[in-house]
DNA sequence: CTTGAGATGTTCT
DNA sequence: GAACATCTCAAGA
């Protein structure tokens, strides 16, 4: 038989994504993203996740209006937005609010569910399983997203979000919130959340 | 654990 | 040119 895992939990409904960004944003922590390729399937539960909404925002891709890049940000929502970071990563964003406005829930790290294997094939044999997902840069790596993933459907076959079992889940996870990392506009409003005390959150510490 | 440098490509000034 | 929603590695405390 089958082991239980988010991984086999049915898609959220499209209605999720219609929420309020933030609300988005506060509701995917603890949730399961899953992701399949010809090789299986790997999946992990979100513990960090930070918010992006343009039209208040200046720390938000597509502030100032649409690029080629930020396209499907301003898209339907339910679909997945990937860009490309600093040349070399690629991050994961949740497409929230309606088409035409760019706002978004940047994935920033999973604690590891789900074809661990999978994960330490493409992120190299020496990394520990607190780092496969830590940060967006690498669950992209592990989940083997890259922009050929931007504007994926996130209730589509390859990629989706799940709720998690009640056997993977911690219990119920105490949210904080904190200012966004690694952005130099916008530093003030706390838009970044994570499951306080994870160990497979990135970033200090967080007690 | 910490700090700091380098990699690397697209977008913006 | 400069900035960028980042990561890895090496060296030090």
């Amino acid at each position: 038989m089958e082991t239980t895992s988010g991984a086999s939990a049915r898609p959220l409904p499209p209605a999720f994504y219609t929420q309020p960004t933030l609300a988005v944003a506060r509701a995917l922590l603890g949730k399961t993203l899953a992701r399949r390729t010809d090789a299986g399937v790997a999946a992990g539960v979100i513990v960090e996740v930070e918010a992006y909404i343009a039209a208040v925002d200046a720390a938000a891709h597509g502030y100032g209006g649409p690029t080629p890049r930020t396209r499907s940000m301003f898209g339907p929502p339910g679909r997945a937005y990937v860009y490309r970071s600093y040349g070399m990563h690629f991050c994961l964003n949740v497409v929230t609010e309606p088409e035409g406005q760019a706002a978004a829930v940047l994935i920033r790290a999973l604690r590891p569910s789900c074809g661990l294997e999978l994960m330490r094939a493409r992120r190299g044999p020496a990394v520990a399983d607190r780092t496969l997902c830590r940060g967006p840069g690498r669950l992209c790596q592990a989940l083997a997203l890259t922009l050929s993933d931007d504007g994926a459907d996130l209730c589509g076959p390859d990629l989706w979000i799940a709720e998690t079992p009640d056997e993977e889940r911690v219990g119920d996870p105490p949210i904080a919130a904190s200012p966004r990392i690694g952005i130099s506009k916008a530093v003030d409003l706390p838009w970044r959340f994570y499951i306080s005390g994870s160990h497979y959150v990135s970033g200090r510490p967080t007690t």
